[in-house]
DNA sequence: CTAATATATGCTCTAACTGAGTATATATTA
DNA sequence: TAATATATACTCAGTTAGAGCATATATTAG
């Protein structure tokens, strides 16, 4: 069975960060919604209910353009006030979406970007904020290489090179491994973020990999292949599964934005007008994942004029009181490329 | 009259750089599959023709995923093998398509862009190379600043700022104008091509500007804005125009890929196997439409180790024969970000 | 009150990189 | 043979990036 139409939908990365963690605005879709006629008999996905990405269909006849769509869309059903919206990519991958096993349409999806602080969400109550890295754990490298890095996913990946069929593909797979984790030259690049989820959806390391065999396999009759029950241990360590490819377009995101940070200042918009500069620091590495070198930073952020003084101080926390700056809207228009730069991955302050 | 259902297509920007001029592809659409029926009487849209962009609906019933779409289709119609293919972005704005105004769908494009070597077309013979910048000759800055922009733009955009409403979007008009053709500090930024275009498109310097308002105008009844004569004349000067917003698309894909050599070596897929250092600068150069020094080009190449030689040397031209090398592909398994990296703009060699 | 601790902020040092230029070698063409 | 066009090696100064030292000013534990 094929799908035969398409339908064309916005799905939305609403992104913000509090307190040093960044948040994702997920929607809990009942997974009837998205399961097979075989899933929806096993108890088993019942309960689990999968977060997603906020996702809507594109109505032309209300919106004149995308990103306007998304934008009142998401207006109309959360109340959040986005900052700062991008087009990210567009999804169309057959069987992204189980239900065109059924014969249901090819459900093509343009993602965006969005960026906002995180504040309560009004409107129907199964949209909640969630932290980012709990569904890509192996992102955060703040406190030095995640735990399950060493312990599940290396382990695995090494077994996965030695079970490639032939010496080139196994070669192949050693190298692509090598870059992503940061074994080769060049060390560990905190913007491959794209090339790891695919990486360890192909490995089989992710459950999405596994459920995605499964409804194929059973949609087109053949035996339903065992699901390796150390995959499912191991998936456990690998953060919250996600429905549809909805885990593959957060990594995109993330990539995404960890990119942007270094030549467009994106950070000040998920910042409060008056901030003060390690504030700023801590945003930055809850998006980079990593931490950075406190003096230089600063003379960075200083020496390219991203900011001003408000001559006010913030002597909330403990230690000495900092100066609360605000973003210089200005260099917007004054330069060409300006951001907060990321270095290579090193240890700490 | 609006549009109430979508229709999902593709569109490719495919490149090719010959002899130092980068080539597009473009087909010769009959006017009148584009015309609305208020253009299609008159005879002077008949004779015109413009260019555009090749473009297919996506068929999902053939094509696993969007790119697979793209390349199958491009392979069909034209008999081109494409080296590089990415996604550039998804349009979808009202009116892309004048159709639109008659009840037509709304046209939803995914644009990739792709690379290639140029070569005969084969197949259905109305599609043709052309070069890149007789579509954005302002983007062409190899001989200093082009002529346009002294002569035509600069006045033109002089003459825009002044007739803002206010004090303020009039500011506002003079800093965009200064960051887009780099009177502002930071000087020119050679990446900001879709700035420029929008900007040129909203100052009314690009006739794609005049068409659409009078399309719309046509359409809803109201007299038609009498086409302004030395809007006429300027827009001659500024590039030949091209059907639908496919100019936006094209600048689009200049921004993207000049963005992109800096931190990818894509130049490689558009040269042969073998290569002097000096054509690897000169079709750097043509993308980003400006000199490079040549000694520093060399050493990065080299330092960046993104060739090695292959012994043999070029004789062919004038002056002491060239090394031909080779790129080495596995630094792009090695190593992060590595790419050809552009400087400011500055004179020449 | 004092010590420990956490933060803010100023300054230095070095290695690497960037932009620009000089110098020399080797080919073709007038 | 001179003029010209390219190839290639090397130098030099200014800038930037990564790392660390030192000091100032607050809170909290004892």
């Amino acid at each position: 069975m094929k799908a035969t139409a398409t339908s064309l939908g916005l799905t939305a990365v609403i992104v913000a960060v509090t307190k040093e963690s960044p948040r994702i605005l997920v929607v809990r879709r009942m997974s009837h919604d998205l399961a097979t006629p075989a899933q929806r008999g096993s108890s088993e996905t019942l309960d689990e209910s999968p977060d997603a990405l906020p996702f809507g269909p594109f109505d032309p006849e209300r919106h004149r353009t995308l990103e306007l769509g998304l934008w009142q869309w998401v207006e109309d059903q959360t109340g959040l006030d986005l900052r700062y919206v991008e087009q990210l990519y567009t999804f169309g991958n057959q069987y992204r979406d189980p239900r065109e096993l059924e014969g249901g349409p090819r459900v093509v999806s343009v993602a965006y970007l969005a960026l906002t602080d995180e504040s309560e969400v009004a409107g129907s109550g199964d949209a909640r904020w969630r932290d980012w890295y709990s569904f890509l754990p192996w992102e955060d490298w703040r406190d030095g290489p995640p735990g399950q890095v060493e312990k599940v996913i290396r382990p695995k990946l090494r077994r996965w090179i030695r079970q490639a069929a032939d010496r080139e593909s196994r070669r192949e797979r050693e190298e692509r491994v090598g870059v992503c984790f940061g074994l080769g030259a060049g060390g560990y690049d905190c913007v491959r973020t794209l090339e790891r989820y695919e990486l360890l959806y192909e490995a089989g390391l992710v459950p999405e990999a596994h459920r995605d065999r499964q409804n194929l396999e059973r949609t087109h009759g053949s035996a339903a292949a065992a699901f390796p029950p150390d995959a499912i241990d191991a998936a456990r360590l690998l953060g919250r599964p996600m429905a549809l490819d909805d885990r593959r377009i957060l990594a995109a995101a993330l990539g995404r934005i960890r990119g942007k940070l270094a030549y467009r200042p994106v950070v000040f918009e998920l910042l409060p007008s008056a901030f003060t500069l390690f504030q700023l620091q801590r945003v930055v590495e809850a998006l980079a994942g990593m931490r950075l070198h406190k003096q230089n930073f600063r003379r960075m952020v200083m020496t390219g004029e991203l900011v001003e003084a408000t001559g006010r101080m913030d002597s909330s926390g403990p230690g000495r009181p900092a100066e609360l700056y605000r973003f210089r809207r200005s260099v917007l228009r004054e330069r060409g490329a300006v951001g907060v730069g990321l270095p290579s991955l090193r240890a700490a302050e």
